[in-house]
DNA sequence: ACTCAAATCTACA
DNA sequence: CTAACGTGTAGATTTGAGT
């Protein structure tokens, strides 16, 4: 039997809701003049995260630096990020969405997928029922979203994707060699740079010369698991169930890029810290230990380098996993100035898993114990004074206040 | 030759 | 003229050490 799949997706997101709150307050409309979301272009953390449609008309890109996009449109109105907006913002949008559909999948902050399938009685005509939602969310709201409607994920997300703003779009299978072959390869879900190269490398350059291709010459150009799947998409196949359920975390990660090159090892250790303290609160608070550590960072000529550990036991101390961060940055480190540095946290365990074993074990007791006790040990010398210690580390200031910020998040949400 | 962990690469919003 | 370029997460692929 098939499927009815609408994907919705705000137009612009961030630019929108900034819009939004603008126009409340009686500013001008930031969607018809060229503006942006951005970092400040002086600092060299300033990327473009969503623009106007306007902007766009100057060919301005998503994630070009703001330096470059001044160069393209000297009068870009440029509007540093808010995320607790945003929140508020996915919020209300989702609201909405849930309240038509029997089982909605959040894909990101401003992306839905529905599963409509079986809703005929209530929704005989599901392109009325798309502008229905879309028109609903506009007046209530006051931004626009584009729904894209098949039968199933990856053919409504293409759909949504189709001409913006404000637009609902069909790609039903029949479609597919009209509406999806055409387009280039990159238009293709999870077909990013590097595999655009490989495919226009060797003559392939829309989605309907991949369908074409033997699978087996795709699966050679993109390796076998990326082929299977980028080729059954350029086919339309998809079988991927809408999931209301998120997925559980695989890892917690931080990474901070500075606005002055780091130097010294002095200066590493508190921001090291800072960063274990951040992912461990957010670990904790889900309730995980991790039995992997990373760290990572990037010199000026944007190279990466990575270096990770395995823990003997699983772990959620802050100071537990600062040691071993510590220690993987100075094994790895030669000294060259870094413009970034992040640590990551995987292998996750569930921490009352853990636990119950804990208990039917002697050794493993007095184990717990001394960690109870480091714990405590902890908790004295630092307290829940993360103000201070972000005094100590952060000379811009930032990083602390965004953790706290996720972490608000997190519980309201819960 | 196999396997596990580590390191790197790719992709996305 | 070129180069410019954030954050969080996931998964795949490649590399390397040990057996």
């Amino acid at each position: 039997m098939n499927r009815l799949i609408f994907h919705i997706d705000v137009n612009s997101a961030f630019l929108s809701w900034e819009s939004v709150r603008r126009v409340k307050q009686g500013l001008p409309d930031l969607r018809n003049v060229p503006a942006c979301i951005g970092g400040d272009p002086r600092k060299r953390t300033g990327i473009v995260v969503a623009k106007s449609i306007p902007a766009k008309k100057y060919g301005i890109q998503t994630g070009e630096p703001v330096a470059m996009a001044l160069r393209k449109c000297p009068d870009l109105v440029i509007v540093k990020s808010d995320f607790e907006l945003y929140i508020k913002c996915s919020r209300a949008f989702k609201e909405i969405c849930a309240s038509y559909a029997p089982v909605m999948e959040s894909f990101s902050i401003d992306e839905v997928f529905l599963d409509m399938t079986g809703t005929s009685l209530i929704y005989p005509d599901p392109i009325k029922t798309a502008h229905e939602i879309k028109d609903k969310i506009r007046k209530e709201l006051g931004f626009t979203v584009n729904v894209g409607i098949s039968t199933n994920k990856l053919l409504a997300k293409m759909a949504s994707d189709f001409e913006k703003p404000d637009k609902v779009h069909t790609l039903f299978p029949d479609e597919i060699p009209t509406k999806m072959w055409p387009l280039p390869v990159r238009d293709l879900l999870f077909l990013g740079k590097a595999s655009e190269k490989k495919l226009t490398g060797a003559g392939i350059c829309t989605i309907g010369d991949m369908a074409h291709a033997k699978e087996r010459e795709i699966q050679a150009l993109l390796g076998n698991k990326a082929g299977h799947q980028l080729w059954q998409y350029a086919c339309g196949i998809d079988d991927s169930p809408v999931r209301a359920q998120p997925e559980e975390a695989k890892g917690f990660s931080v990474e901070t890029t500075f606005n002055d090159d780091i130097v010294s090892v002095e200066q590493v250790l508190p921001i090291l810290l800072e960063q274990c303290d951040i992912v461990a609160t957010r670990m904790r608070r889900k309730e995980k230990k991790c039995t992997s550590v990373s760290v990572t960072f990037r010199t000026l000529d944007f190279r990466n380098k990575s270096h990770q550990t395995t823990l003997a036991n699983a772990t959620d101390l802050t100071d537990e996993i600062y040691k071993n961060a510590k220690r993987l940055f100075v094994e790895s480190w030669k000294g060259e100035p870094l413009r970034l540095i992040g640590v990551a946290l995987t292998n996750l365990k569930d921490e009352s898993f853990e636990q119950l074993s804990l208990f039917e074990d002697n050794e493993k007791k007095e184990r717990r114990r001394k960690l109870d006790a480091t714990m405590d040990e902890i908790r004295r010398k630092y307290g829940n004074d993360k103000i201070k210690r972000a005094s100590i580390m952060n000379s811009n200031g930032g990083i602390a206040r965004k953790a706290r910020a996720q972490i608000k998040n997190e519980d309201e949400k819960e």
